[in-house]
RNA sequence: GGCCCCGUCGCCAAGUGGUAAGGCAGAGGUCUGCAAAAUCUCCAUCAGCGGUUCGAAUCCGCUCGGGGCCUCCA
């Protein structure tokens, strides 16, 4: 079984076949630095999180590339607003896009390259692609001819004619063909700028990311990444620069991740439903919102809402407390013990999902099988006596553990996880633990007295309040809900 | 108008030619003082119609319904 991915350009899955054997070359187009990031972009991050795990998991040797966008009509217009400089306002969001990708447990890229530090390269393209005739200067800017590319528009499929009926030349702009876009934009008063053959200008938007993907890539390279929305006109016009300037295929497999709505609906600043990463993590716990985003396949688009994310927190809960009840149930038993097939079966099962275009749903769907098996095996009657059965426990846990962790999952400990979770729905209840903590020793007297009715008022009256109580041979344990 | 996507159990969601994963919810059993948790069993023929095929949720056509892109956007 090998892996196969959803190629946008043929539009079907294909096998994988990186051009150098054992390596990846991935580029990812980052964020525009000029505001915080939004679930959308959670999503996006989290997707070729996964995709960079799982080929590495893989045994691929992996270099990422991840950009940051630092120079933009969009962060001058902001940093103006605020009457700061743009470097100072793309710092400053390139530090909170760290801290929120961090606190979403992604693993760094292999670089992390900024435009502004690649304006060399940048220029250099910009001269070769006029060289040859496929770009030209017009009053210290610099526009694509669109018209010296004959496959211009093959990764959207679109319509030359038709995208043409609906362009317009902004005020300004000297376009040959209004289809035509900037390389090179010549600065206005006070904006950024860098020294060029064209006079004093900052590149467009699309150049920065044919420049950084050549220079820490090469020309031609395996994997380009993005939402759907920059099929048109990003990468179409990265393919144009890169193709045209060095007559190479630039990309092997363009893989593209489907968007977030919020409750049904895009997700839009006008409607007031735009949530920024920060936001959610105000509410829920960084994993839930992995887990929910991996629940669903990543061209599928999904609905954020907080019963959907809910019933997230509910699957992953029922890990961790799978995961607790095998540490719980094998805790001093001896080692030895010839473990089943059940570990290396969910391992093979696993695999096949995530070779099938990084089926994360499929491959959940397999681990809670995993998680079933665990429950199964330790509630055996004499469980601990069974020495092979304790092994297979053992496995089947820490291949669990080993599978998540390619989806960035189950890296905390079971008990810690599970006690902060309840400690917060204890909190949004307006309950202490020493509250919960003295009903469960009133409960407990009652009930060696015998007294039942007390005991179950106490237990119901918790129900009532959302704390669930759980009696076992080893005490009464509590779960808020 | 052009291009594209989607419609699978009450909810979420896999499955793109061989007769429907999984989670939540629900019903029943086991366990329990009774419960909860856990576990076991049960629970859909895939929007509709027609076609291709030995065989379709999966391919084609039409209809209905929902959504996206065509301007910045993950």
């Amino acid at each position: 079984m090998s892996l196969r991915v959803y190629n946008t350009m043929s539009g079907k899955k294909e096998e994988f076949q990186p051009l150098v054997p054992g390596k990846v070359g991935m580029y990812v187009c980052g964020v525009t630095v000029y505001d915080y990031c939004h679930i959308g972009h959670a999503r996006a991050n989290i997707v070729f999180d996964i995709v960079y795990r799982y080929l590495q998991y893989s045994n691929y040797d992996v270099n990422y590339v991840r950009n940051y966008t630092d120079v933009d009509d969009k962060i001058i217009a902001r940093a103006n607003e605020r009457g700061i400089s743009s470097q100072e306002l793309s710092e400053e969001f390139i530090r909170a896009f760290d801290e929120d990708m961090a606190a979403l447990g992604l693993r760094k890229p292999t670089h992390e390259p900024k435009a502004t530090e690649h304006i060399a390269q940048i220029i250099r393209l910009v001269e070769q692609l006029i060289g040859k005739g496929m770009a030209y200067a017009s009053s210290g800017d610099v526009y694509y001819s669109v018209d010296t590319f004959p496959d211009y528009l093959k990764l959207s499929k679109r319509n030359m004619e038709e995208m043409q009926a609906g362009a317009r030349i902004a005020p300004g702009e000297q376009k040959r063909n209004p289809m035509d876009f900037a390389l090179w934009k010549a600065a206005k008063p006070d904006e950024p700028s860098w020294e060029s053959p064209w006079g004093p200008g900052r590149p467009g938007w699309h150049i920065e990311c044919s420049a950084m993907s050549s220079t820490l890539l090469g020309t031609t390279f395996d994997i380009h990444g993005g939402g759907r929305d920059l099929i048109f006109p990003h990468h179409e016009n990265e393919i144009a620069q890169s193709e045209g300037a060095s007559g190479k295929p630039f990309v092997k497999y363009w893989l593209h991740n489907g968007f977030v709505n919020v409750n049904q609906e895009k997700m839009s600043k006008s409607l007031g439903n735009f949530f920024t990463i920060r936001d959610i993590l105000q509410s829920y716990d960084p994993e839930v919102v992995r887990f929910f985003i991996l629940t669903a396949h990543y061209r599928s688009p999904i609905d954020f809402s907080d019963q959907n994310l809910n019933d997230a927190q509910a699957g992953l809960s029922r890990f961790y407390e799978a995961l607790q009840a095998a540490d719980t149930a094998v805790e001093g038993c001896p080692e030895g013990g010839a473990s089943g097939p059940e570990a290396p079966a969910l391992e093979a099962q696993f695999r096949a999902a995530m070779d099938d275009d990084f089926n994360t749903a499929q491959a959940i769907g397999h681990l809670f099988e995993g998680a079933r098996t665990i429950n199964r095996l330790i509630a055996e009657k004499k469980f601990r006596k069974q020495a092979d059965k304790v092994a297979s426990v053992r496995a089947v846990r820490q291949k669990i553990a080993e599978l998540g962790d390619v989806l960035g999952l189950f890296a905390s400990e079971p008990a810690n996880w599970l006690k902060q979770k309840n400690l917060k729905g204890l909190q949004a209840l307006g309950l202490t633990e020493a509250d919960v903590e003295a009903l469960i020793d009133e409960r407990l007297a009652a009930r060696s007295n015998k007294e039942f009715a007390r005991a179950d008022q106490i237990r119901d009256s918790l129900a009532a309040q959302g704390v669930e109580l759980l009696d076992s041979p080893a005490g009464t344990t509590w779960k808020a809900k």
